[in-house]
DNA sequence: TATAATTTTTAGTCTAATCTAAAATTTTTT
DNA sequence: AAAAAATTTTAGATTAGACTAAAAATTATA
């Protein structure tokens, strides 16, 4: 059983081994998680005697098959927490991670089948992440950034890259959200930015910058 | 801000100066909480320098008024998610406990708040405690165990006095739950045990030492 | 390839929360 | 009211998790 300081170092590890696909530094760890490089250390001799890291002086860290499942759970908890939050408590996009970083670490295998069945079973958060199943497999839908769409084409909003407050809470204000229709109206040459129609309904324009964070799928 | 085991102290140190009206020992304190008592004497030393705790060597401890208020804000979280498990995700009575007691250390006013809307602003929990309000406010229902009634009387199950698993389902076994309209049929004198009538339908006999632990109102 | 810079580990310290054993205090019994 | 019993506190250790400073190893640079 892991502790939670341990669910969150080995979270954080799983995610940072996704991202490079190769062994991940002591530094990489202590930045991600806002911790210094001795602590690390210690930390991930601890996980490597539990198994769920493997471990060699100087190289780096491997996520191991159990350490990935049991990441794959503690992930599990978290995005169903967030869906559970955005869903059933009003809440909003950018209010959810520090809340599901506590909810995540309760230990109660029947609550998490609760709330999964509560919610409908679902695959993706609210920032339309995949949520892992019992067994930790997933899918990630195919997307491409709203940047790449040409005019007339449209998608549904599946993800964003940013999710800063201020960026989440922007598009709160031009009506954009997980699951929004957005179609191509026109884009600028000069800047890059494009003007959109949402849900059939608002057009708006969008820089650049927005719309290459925006992320769709048909 | 207390940290979860603090929290764990102050609820559990609460509980026993309210049933007590007076001083509580360290040994009380070790007994509830399964520690031991020296565990106790280092845990009262730090919430009386935190000032929820009033505190002299070899005296015992009485909860303060800043105690009382904070006491009563970890009550009223794990009453309102107990209240959760049972109406949103079918928990049964006897399978609350355990995952409230850990989902009642979670910072989050916000949370509460929502979960407070969606429940219903509920005044009263499974087991028919009162939940404090945002300030710690809260009313006790004028109850009676179901033993005293007479023939004909009537009233709605409002708490049990025994929690254990073992009676719990016992209840759900015969359709007893929070809110049941019980009517007393008959009365036998011999071993006090007595005919009784759940919500104008089922009858059923139940014995003395059962009917001592269901408490109704009018 | 030797030196410098960076990264990682080790060694030692700190705090929260726990424990055991012994000492101090209070309560009970005779 | 003195002795015995029970309770409570203190002293000293332990563990998880974190830190700083210094040593060791690796990587980059000249």
């Amino acid at each position: 059983m892991l502790s939670f300081a341990e669910e969150n170092y080995l979270k954080a590890i799983y995610h940072l081994a996704e991202q490079s696909g190769q062994s991940v530094s002591t530094n990489a760890i202590a930045d991600e998680l806002n911790t210094k490089a001795a602590s690390v250390t210690d930390m991930i001799k601890r996980l490597s005697s539990k198994g769920v890291l493997s471990y060699q002086k100087y190289k780096g860290v491997y996520v191991s098959e159990a350490g990935k499942i049991a990441a794959l759970q503690v992930i599990r908890k978290h995005r169903l927490w967030e869906t559970f939050l955005v869903a059933k408590l009003k809440f909003n996009w950018d209010e959810v991670h520090e809340v599901a970083e506590q909810l995540e670490h309760i230990k109660s295998p029947l609550l998490i089948k609760r709330l999964d069945e509560l919610l409908g079973h679902p695959k993706f958060d609210p920032h339309g992440d995949p949520i892992p199943d019992e067994n930790g497999e997933y899918k990630e839908k195919p997307k491409t950034p709203l940047f790449e769409l040409q005019i007339e084409q449209s998608g549904i909003v599946v993800t964003v890259q940013d999710d800063s407050p201020a960026f989440l809470q922007y598009l709160d204000k031009i009506g954009i959200y997980i699951g929004a229709k957005i179609k191509v109206i026109d884009k600028v040459e000069f800047d890059g930015s494009m003007e959109i129609q949402i849900d059939g309904r608002k057009t708006n324009f969008i820089s650049k910058q927005v719309s290459e964070n925006i992320w769709l799928t048909e």
